[in-house]
DNA sequence: TTGTGCAGTGAACAGTGTTCACCCTACACT
DNA sequence: AGTGTAGGGTGAACACTGTTCACTGCACAA
């Protein structure tokens, strides 16, 4: 059978799985070269170099967990915020769980010799991730759901930062209202690094998941309020 | 003037310098020994090899955050538990920003091709660093300071490990009273490790302080009950 | 004075990312 | 049909890496 033609896709998957084998450090151009019958140069018609390679990982993991969330939603009633909300969350934790090597590359301490192109996919890509959190959130304040905050009650400058992220993302918020959605983002993804990372391990073994997820479940009963009838912002 | 004798200490420090000024993969054994007027074979007299090299470099990182944190506890009233445990994180957060390269080293995604050595001097400085906050917090039960919740209201996998936690650190405390402490450790971890990612760049560009002060803020007010005459845990 | 052992050296091996000159093949145009 | 050209592959090479090996020089004990 003669080999299949040389692509870009087969080039990341590839690398893919050298990275699930062993780490960012794994993803060796040779050994893709190797596995896909080719000779390294080879590589060098399709893709830049090494970084390149890893920018087109990066990219097409955040994709990936994105489509996660997302699909997580579809298991939820539309107008339940709450349940959607807990869906992409937990989604995203059990992405990150199951693909710890992706989630350290993407969410991990970052390589200081790779610094991703400036608006380029890498970016994009985690705008796309963003926009999805953020349109929860926007949900969550339609129906009144988020416990937001008084603009006047924050710093300037965290207000100004807040207000700057919610108009360069289009939210329809005030500072205020933003809060809980970047408060969430800094939490949710703190809880679930130091999970991937196994930062928990001397407590908890290698299964810190109960705990995990009750520190997610505490997280949302902080930024949301209860659902009781007719229940608005306090 | 004749080259320095050839020491360990030498050899961490010079580490070290790489380590700060490109990060982990910058540590290189060659170019420590070019520093060091030396070939690289020779280090291999005083040291192991890379991964040696590694967890003498995570040692001393570790003991010195450990350290700085003591020292912060310096500048409170022995007596006030909460200003402790505040100059400790605080003391702890600075030095991560002071030293991003050590702190991903340390506290960041684990290397994959590294493998700490069990029971070895990494684990060991782990657990100085880990005696320090738990004593902390033994203080902070003392002076009813704690946030305790009830041992059954936990659920049985978390209880258990976290009083075997408490009993392998010597802390005398129920698994409701140690729970405090993991929960601040974990947050904080997060707080601080996403933080120093730089994963919140994109909405307070370079410097996330005064929001991530205020979470660290935010997150001593859950576990601390307000320091007011004859206050108990409730 | 004669070991003996420690500490450093140069050479080597196998691996890395990357570039270069080259070659072959398929397709476009005259 | 004959010719030109561009894309996609090759092997060789360069400058690196971690690590090992045989070797050398030197200090110090017997």
């Amino acid at each position: 059978m003669p080999t299949p033609p040389l692509t870009v896709d087969a080039i990341v998957a590839t690398s893919r799985a050298l990275l699930v084998e062993g780490g960012a450090d794994a993803v060796v151009v040779r050994e893709v070269a190797r596995r896909l019958g080719v000779t390294a140069p080879a590589l060098y018609r399709h893709v830049s170099g090494r970084d390149d390679l890893l920018t087109l990982l990066i990219t097409a993991c955040t994709d990936e967990v994105t489509d996660a969330c997302e699909d997580a939603l579809e298991t939820c009633r539309p107008d339940d915020v709450e349940g959607r909300i807990r869906a992409a969350t937990l989604a995203f934790r059990a992405w990150a769980l199951d693909h710890r090597p992706e989630f350290g590359l993407v969410y991990g301490t970052p390589l200081m010799h790779y610094a991703a192109p400036v608006g380029g996919p890498t970016v994009e890509a985690g705008q796309r991730f963003g926009g999805l959190f953020g349109s929860l959130f926007v949900e969550a304040l339609a129906a009144g759901r988020l416990r937001v905050v008084d603009d006047d009650q924050l710093s300037p400058g965290v207000r100004a930062s807040l207000l700057d992220t919610a108009t360069r993302l289009g939210l329809p918020m005030r500072a205020g209202e933003v809060r809980p959605f970047i408060v969430g983002w800094h939490r949710m993804l703190g809880i679930v690094s130091v999970e991937v990372a196994g930062h928990l391990r001397w407590v908890f073994g290698e299964d810190a998941s109960t705990f995990a997820h009750e520190q997610l479940e505490e997280l949302l009963a902080e930024l949301l309020v209860p659902a009781g009838p007719r229940a608005g912002s306090t």
